[in-house]
DNA sequence: TAGATTGTTAATCGATTAACAATC
DNA sequence: TAGATTGTTAATCGATTAACAATC
């Protein structure tokens, strides 16, 4: 069967098409494994290297055209389909998540928002009820949901996680602080916002460090 | 000067992190590489070597003593110091982080919210104020803030990035769709939700892929 | 002491980069 | 055609894993 793609590929994939759509709209329509190095800070045969796992998009002496680069991408990383999407948490999180507009622009539909707190039944957040936990379950009988963002606390998420992938969800997309596997063919994405910060805080501290030792 | 530590061990460090803070939890006052390698689904040698990059926290025939480790790792990453921060942009997912109680359990300690939107300028987020972004150089000159959290729109980013350098930040979390450089020492880290999004939705439909190929 | 497990060196593996023939 | 740039192979580099001597 087809080449397994590595990991490191898939996620430079995103940061392709973020740049492809910003060159786009500036109104470039060819570009150059040479010049995407340059704006990318990336070496331009590792590019060529990564398009080509997908196919040969490019054509010699002339580069890509960004609009079908841009496409195929999109089709690589599957935002030419639609998705529908609840979250379950309403949270902070899952309330900034679900009010997100940026998702419905791209693939991703926002549906409906769960929670296992009584008192928040029946809100709405950005015009999409909130509904009760317990009602889960009818809901992914009744409606084809492909992706679950999971805004709960690290406690009950492994346990959601599962019951989720039961109810036949295909992704799920963790943001509690915990690794949640992989179940039987469901995707999942674990995002760990808390890792970014103590990466940064890390950082932040080589820095000074640095700092104090140029000083002497 | 000390050795370089590569950027996928800085990486693993959290999650070590996160285990550590686990099992201490459960009691357990010791571990091995070998407990560590099958709970976190790593290899055993891998753990060994990244924590001696930062000396010998072990002791042989033993393990890893857990509260001895977790704060050797606590302190690698600078979580035992105390850091100030403030949120740029009060949009939804500025407000979700600055409610988040998680971080004042940790070293960072939420101090104010900025926004370019004077209606909003007054509004208590979890307890701390909204103040307009005209008063954010002025803000930073009286209080010694290390860290932002950048939560505005990306065509403001990089700009913002800038000015929060110049202001003296030392640190910026950056939330917005775009790669903000690291500008004369300022640590910087990416966040990029969308693109954990889109690598997510990547793997649904190899997934789905997959799927159809064994159903033929 | 015997057993366990680290710290570290050596071997392997995979990812990145360089080079260049193919070709538009 | 000459120039440019891809697609792809070969070389390099770095990260992961295996192995084992050191030692608690």
């Amino acid at each position: 069967m087809s080449e397994q793609i590595s990991q490191a590929v898939i996620k430079r994939l995103p940061r392709y098409y973020r740049y492809l759509k910003e060159i786009e709209k500036r109104g470039e329509d060819r570009v150059s494994s040479f010049k995407m190095s340059e704006d990318m800070g990336l070496n331009a045969s590792q590019i060529r290297r990564d398009l080509n796992c997908f196919g040969g998009f490019g054509q010699q002496g002339y580069g890509y055209s960004v609009e079908k680069l841009k496409k195929e991408i999109a089709h690589i990383l599957g935002l030419d389909k639609r998705y529908n999407v609840i979250v379950v948490g309403a949270g902070r999180i899952g309330q900034a998540l679900m009010g997100y507009d940026g998702f419905e622009k791209e693939a991703f539909h926002m549906q409906a928002i769960f929670d296992n707190d009584g008192g928040k039944v029946g809100m709405l957040v950005n015009g999409k009820p909130i509904m009760h936990t317990n009602d889960l379950s009818a809901y992914l009988k009744e409606n084809k949901i492909d992706i679950a963002m999971l805004c709960i606390p690290k406690e009950n998420a492994k346990q959601a996680a599962k019951f989720l992938a039961d109810c036949g969800i295909k992704a799920i997309w963790n943001f509690a602080p915990i690794d949640v596997g992989e179940q039987n063919g469901v995707a999942v994405e674990n995002v760990h916002l808390s890792d970014s910060l103590y990466v940064l805080s890390y950082k932040l501290d080589a820095n000074q460090k640095r700092n104090e030792n140029n000083d002497i």
